[in-house]
DNA sequence: TATGAATGAGACTTCATTCAT
DNA sequence: TATGAATGAAGTCTCATTCAT
C-alpha cells in the first residue's frame, strides 16, 4: 500500500498547475510572508526543489499566482457579460456583477490572494493587481456610460460622474466579495443581490432620476 | 558629555505611546510578518528589550496597535455623529461618514493596520477588527433605521433590508478609504463625496422611492 | 522536423572530450565548489545524467580534468625539450620553459585548474597536481645537473643546491604563468623572457661557480 | 563543571577578532566556497547569528579576513625593512624578504587566504589582494632601483628591466612561501635562503651590468 | 529603568545525484 | 544511448526573544 513513497511522474504543465493550486491556497490563507515554501510543496505533493525548479522563487511563485487568478477572474466576468450579449448595457452590467460574485465565491483563496494579500505586500505585487483592477474599471465604466446613453436621461451624467460611479461600484463589489467569503453563514448570493439593488438604486437615480429598476430586482424578471 | 548615550528617562505611559506610534507605522507599511521588532525599536528610539519589557511580545504589540487604532477610529466617528446631535438621523449618518473619511485620511498607517494588515493575519487579530466592525455596523444600522422611520416611507424597509444596506454602506466606505489612501492624486474628500452621493441615492431610493436627497448632494450645498 | 531534439549520436570518446572541455572551462573559471554540474552539462551540450553516466561524479570529473591537463602540460614540455635534442642541456632547459609558457598561455583554463583550483581543494586533488609537479621538478633537476656538468664550473654545485635551484625555477615559472594569464596587457612572451633572463643570471652564477653576493649570504654578515 | 554552556560575555571588539581568527583558519584551509559559516562560528565559540550580527555576510567576512591579513603582511614587511634603515638598499631588500618569509611561515592560514583562496574567487576579493600586491610591488621596485643606483653598474638597468625584476622576485617569493607552507618537512628558512641567493645572483648580474648568458637571450636570437 | 550581548529556530535557496522511461 | 522528472541534504541568512549587567 505504499502510495506515498512512489511519487508519480507527471508532465511539467500538470505539476505546475498543482503547485499553483497549492500556492494559491496557502498564500490566500496565510499571506505572502507567513506562507512557507515547505508547506506549499507539501500540499502540492512534491519536494521543495521541484517547486523552485519550476517556479523559480517565492516571489515568482506569488506573482504567478496573482497572474493566474487575475486572468481567471477577468475571464469569468467577461464570460458573464458576453452571455448577455445583445441585451441592454444595463443587463450586461448586472450579469457581469453576478459572474464576479459567483467566481469569487467559488475561489475564495484566489480572491484572497488578489484582494487581501497581494495588495498589502508592496511593489512587485500590488502593481499586478492594480493593472487588473484598472482593466475591470475601464470595462465597468464603458458599460455604465452605455447604460446612461441608452437611458438618455436628462441631463446626461458627466464623464467624471460616470468614472466616480464605476470606482464606487467596483469598490463596493470588492468589499462585499470579501465579506461574503469571510462569513459563509447564510448567503453570498443574497448579499450580492443586496449590493446590486443598492447600486442600481444609486445608478438609476443618477442616470434617470427615478426608482430602482435593476433587471434582477423586478419580480418575474430573471 | 555623553548627551547621546543617556536616553532621557520618561514616564512609562509616554514611552509606550512612542512605541505604539512606531509600531503602527511599521506594521501599517510592511505588514505584520514583514515588520521587524528591530526596526520598530529603532524608530521608537529605544532598545529592543525595552519594547519587550513594556509590550511583551510581537503578538501583543500588534494587538495593542489594533486596539488603539480601533478605539481611535470609533471615537472619531462617534464624535462626528455627536456634533450633529439633535438633527435628523440622516444628517447624523452623513456627518459620521465624513468623520470616518477624515480620520482614515489623517492616519493612513492606522487604517492600514486595521483594514489591510490585521484582517489578513488570521486569528487573534482578525477577531479584534471584526469586533470593531460589528460595533460600527450596529451603530450604522440604528442610524439607517432611524432615518427610515423619520421618512416613514411606504412600505417601511424590513430589518433584513436595513441590515444589508448597512453592510453595503460600511463595506463601500472601507473600500473607498483604502483607495483614497493609496491614490492621493484626486483627493480623498472628493472621492468621499462621490461615494456619499452614490450611497444616498441608493438609500433614498430604498427608503422613500425617490431621487437622491443627501444633505450634501443638493445643488449649491457643498 | 525535430532536428534540435535529437542530439547526434556520437562515439563515447568524443562526447567525453566535449564534457571534459566544458568542465575544464567551468572549473578553471569558477573553481571546484562554485562550478555546478548543471552549467557544465549545458556547456557540453548534453544532459546531466549523461555526464554522470560517463564521468561518474563531480569529484571524478574534476580528477579527470586534472589528469588530462597535467598530461597535456607535461607532454608539451617534453615535446619542447625533445625538439632541442642533441643540443646543450642549457638550451634544452630554455626550450622547455618556452614550451611551458606557450602551453599555459594557450590553455588558460587548464592552467587555472592545475595551479589555482586543484591545489586549493584539499586532498584527492592536490595530490594529483603534486605528482605532476614532482615529475616536472625531477626533469628540471636533471637538466640543471646536466648543464652544470657540461659547464664543469669549479666547485661543482652540490645536489642540494641544484634541487633548491630547480624548486625556485619551477616556482617562479608557475607564478609568472599565472600572472601572464591574469594580465594579458603586456605580453606573456615578454614576461617569460624577463623571467628567463633573470633565472639564467642566477643559474649562470651558480653553474659557473660565481659566488653568491647576497648581503646575508657572506660569512659573518648576517 | 558546565564550562561550555555559559558563553562568557565579551566586548564586541574582542569577539570580532576571535571570529576573524576562526574565519581565517577555516577559509585558509577549505577555501571560500567550501568553508561553512557553521564551522566558523563553532570554531569561534559563538553562535552563527552573532557572526552575522558583527560581520554581516559571508562575503563581508571573507573581505574582512583578506583586509586584516593583507594589512598584517604589509606591516610585517615594512617593519622588517625599517629595522635596517640607514643601511644599503640591498640590505633592506634582504631584510624585507626575510620578514616576508617569517610572517607567512608564522601565519600559514593567513597566507593561504591571501595567496591561494582570495585570488581564485573572482571579483570583489581578487581586487583586494591585487591592491596589496601592487603596493608591495611598488615598494620592491623602489628598493631595487635604489640598489642599482648605489651599485652604479654600467649600463644602469632600464626602468622596464627593474619592473620586470621586481615582478619576478615577488612572484618567486610568493610561490616559495606557498611551497614552504605546504611542505613543512625541513625548512622554510632554508628554502627562503636558497631563493634569495638565487635572486641575488640574478640581481647582481643585472645591477652590475653582467650580460645575460641565456642561450636564447643573445642578440639576434629570439 | 534601560541596554549591549547573545542565541534557537526556522526561512529561502541551491546542488549533486538518481529514477523511470 | 540519452533525458525529463524528481529529491535529500546542506548552506546562507533573519528574526523573535532572553540574559546579565
Amino acid at each position: 500500500m505504499g502510495e506515498k513513497r512512489t511519487r508519480k511522474r507527471m508532465p511539467r504543465a500538470v505539476r505546475e498547475q498543482q503547485m499553483l493550486d497549492a500556492a494559491v491556497r496557502i498564500f490566500g490563507q496565510r499571506g505572502y510572508r507567513a506562507a512557507s515554501m515547505d508547506e506549499i510543496a507539501e500540499l502540492a505533493g512534491v519536494s521543495k526543489p521541484l517547486v523552485y525548479l519550476y517556479l523559480n522563487s517565492k516571489e515568482d511563485l506569488f506573482s504567478a499566482c496573482i497572474r493566474r487568478e487575475a486572468a481567471a477572474l477577468v475571464a469569468a466576468v467577461r464570460d458573464g457579460v458576453g452571455a448577455a450579449e445583445g441585451t441592454s448595457a444595463d443587463r450586461q452590467l448586472w450579469d457581469g456583477l453576478r459572474a464576479f460574485f459567483t467566481h469569487t465565491a467559488e475561489r475564495p483563496d484566489g480572491w484572497a490572494v488578489l484582494h487581501s494579500q497581494a495588495r498589502t505586500q508592496g511593489e512587485p505585487f500590488a502593481a499586478l493587481v492594480t493593472a487588473m483592477r484598472e482593466e475591470m474599471l475601464a470595462y465597468v465604466t464603458s458599460l455604465i456610460a452605455a447604460a446612461a446613453s441608452e437611458a438618455h436621461g436628462d441631463p446626461a451624467p458627466s464623464q467624471r460622474q460616470v468614472a466616480g460611479l464605476a470606482q464606487a461600484l467596483v469598490g463596493a463589489a470588492e468589499s462585499l466579495a470579501d465579506w461574503a467569503n469571510r462569513d459563509d453563514s447564510v448567503s453570498a448570493k443574497e448579499a450580492a443581490t443586496t449590493l446590486m439593488n443598492f447600486a442600481w438604486a444609486g445608478l438609476g437615480g443618477l442616470v434617470e432620476g427615478r426608482a430602482p429598476t435593476a433587471p434582477g430586482a423586478t419580480p418575474g424578471n430573471r
